[in-house]
DNA sequence: GATGTCGATATAATTATTATACTTAGAAGA
DNA sequence: TCTTCTAAGTATAATAATTATATCGACATC
């Protein structure tokens, strides 16, 4: 079992538990660390746009609070995802990006997204 | 812009705004339907075994309560993802199987897992 | 001076999730 | 008969996550 592993290996092979070389269930994991109302979206916003500053994030997922968007990119840094680069002018300027361990998440937005053009009205 | 995009096509157009023939985002009401602590989750454990009963997915979840997971199948069975087969014995037997509009989102956990695959240890 | 900017932080109020106990109708065992 | 057990929930209260609102800091502009 390793990431070279087609789309069709994996449907024949999902009916069985799936695992990474050392044991671990390769989904379990990498949804938890998306877990959280504004990760997913966050990132999303990011693949659009990048780098983007915390004020233009705040304005494309609207009704995020300050707290919410401070504390997922805290996170979605401290996970590898995101980018923090902070340039010191006055006012603040702060800008974020994707890693390229974020940019690997593009495939989940690509089917999330055929998912969407097939079944969303 | 239709389901048949591919993932070049879709890499290539993630710059600018992605959208359905009617307008929409066919990301974002996703992401929203499937957010909660444990639906992606429950969905991921139907796609490994189907049908299965409340009890064996409260097993396979295990720290989920009673509650999490009756409001969770509730709202996926709302959404069309997830089919509710209540027999009528004692003690009761139910079993919640994927709808098809639920095994199309297995290129998702596709997707999922190969990142996972490449970036968890 | 007074006001505005931007990326936060602080606090309290509201939701979401968890923990625990309980319900149901009958089967099986004592 | 009487108690215990089952499976799929429901009810209630406690805790965690999210939201609403106000504020900070250092400087620029009015």
């Amino acid at each position: 079992m390793n990431q070279l592993m087609t789309y069709e290996e994996f449907q024949n092979r999902v009916g069985s538990v799936i695992l990474t070389e050392s044991g671990n269930c390769p989904v379990t994991p990498v949804v938890q660390m998306l877990q959280g109302k504004w990760k997913l979206q966050i990132i999303y916003e990011l693949c659009i746009q990048s780098p983007m500053r915390f004020g233009e994030l705040k304005k494309m997922l609207k009704p995020i609070t300050n707290t919410m968007l401070t504390n997922a990119l805290k996170e979605l840094e401290a996970d590898g995802l995101v980018h923090r680069e902070q340039y010191n002018e006055i006012p603040p300027r702060v800008e974020y990006s994707l890693t390229e361990k974020g940019r690997d998440l593009l495939p989940i937005f690509y089917a999330i997204s055929q998912w969407g053009m097939k079944y969303i009205p």
